[in-house]
DNA sequence: GACGAATCTTAACATTGTCAAGATATGTAT
DNA sequence: ATACATATCTTGACAATGTTAAGATTCGTC
């Protein structure tokens, strides 16, 4: 489905989208910090400055991979809300599918987190899709702080920020490498998060 | 105290030390993407081949930097668990220490765990550090899981993963962008720390 | 069918990581 | 002290990269 390489024809007809592809394929070989705009060019069978046509510099292609991912995310934020009623089990729920996102997808869960820090993160576009993908997380704990005053109460920004943490931490040192050098595969990374959403929840006022 | 160039002989003297302070100073200043080896050698008044004499490669001066990242954080982790003789004080103690480290040394911990992704963990060096800065944590949760058997007991790596993952989690978002960005500055970082380590804390059964 | 806009290419530039070969200093054994 | 091996630094070079300017080709539209 997702060519790789174009058409015999002068105009690719389709490259933003085939960048954005084989970044993400390239990445998945290379690393992030192995990719480069002049290769996924070659792959994409263009020259070097064509892609400056579909995007400013290398970190607007990810920026846009970027987005992408956290489109994703969301998906799988909504389906996984979805699921429960209960908000304590939708908590969980969502908190499982975010881990789980890094996991199955390390190479978006990279370009969105990892791959260039400051300028991404004054993107706009950026910017709306992290919080779109967060909203989920957000609307269910207000579900739990029902009294809380919309923004204005510490108690529940901390609520959402210790959720986020949590399940971020947990990706972060999987998909970055420690904890995956460290454990050695001894525990199941799915049973790990089950093990340890848990016993995040089990005892907690929310 | 820490020289920056080098003196008018030959030999540099010290060129180790100070590659590996301008390489922090450089990437303080220019993110770690912006960071070059060519020119940490030309501020240390030297030419672009003479690092190659104390680091096979530009990968493993990054290396020894996170090595000293992770000696840091060694030594605020013990002075933290040193404060106090109640495991859950501790625990506390170690948590906000854990993070404020990644605030207040936001370079290092770039380094230690953004710089380079999976040839840093094969570095035997760089994992000996982490496994030696994370046992203060593993030790104080040891203290409250007494019964538990070494390396057997999955909850008690669960719990350890759990306390991990949190501050981690935190700090990642912190040093990463996406909350400054998204809180910008409403609350205090540190106020935010003692919050989420309060509420993580307050209902659990360690 | 003409013409502006979009898309792609070629050519070039400064920079980068890295290596090989040579220069200079340091230390050690005699 | 002197000679020699070793450590440290320099020069010069190479291929590769990000990016831009100028020109070629195609697309959409009037």
């Amino acid at each position: 489905m997702a060519e790789t390489g174009r058409t015999d024809t002068y105009h690719h007809g389709n490259l933003r989208q085939t960048l954005m592809n084989n970044c993400l394929k390239m990445i998945e070989e290379k690393g992030v910090s192995g990719f480069t705009l002049r290769e996924v060019a070659r792959i994409s069978g263009v020259s070097p400055a064509a892609p400056y046509h579909h995007f400013r510099n290398k970190t607007e292609l990810l920026a846009a991979v970027a987005v992408m991912g956290f489109e994703l995310l969301d998906e799988a934020q909504q389906k996984a809300s979805e699921k429960f009623d209960n908000p304590r089990d939708k908590l969980r729920s969502l908190g499982k599918s975010y881990v789980m996102f890094a996991v199955n997808h390390k190479v978006y869960f990279h370009v969105m987190f990892r791959a260039n820090r400051e300028p991404l993160w004054e993107n706009e576009q950026v910017m709306n899709a992290v919080k779109q993908a967060l909203s989920h997380l957000e609307n269910t704990i207000r579900e739990l702080y029902p009294e809380a005053d919309e923004g204005n109460d510490s108690h529940f920004q901390a609520a959402v920020l210790t959720c986020w943490s949590m399940v971020h931490g947990l990706a972060s040192l999987w998909v970055d490498g420690p904890l995956r050098a460290a454990e050695s595969g001894k525990l199941e990374i799915e049973k790990l998060v089950d093990l340890i959403l848990g016993q995040a929840m089990m005892h907690r006022s929310f």
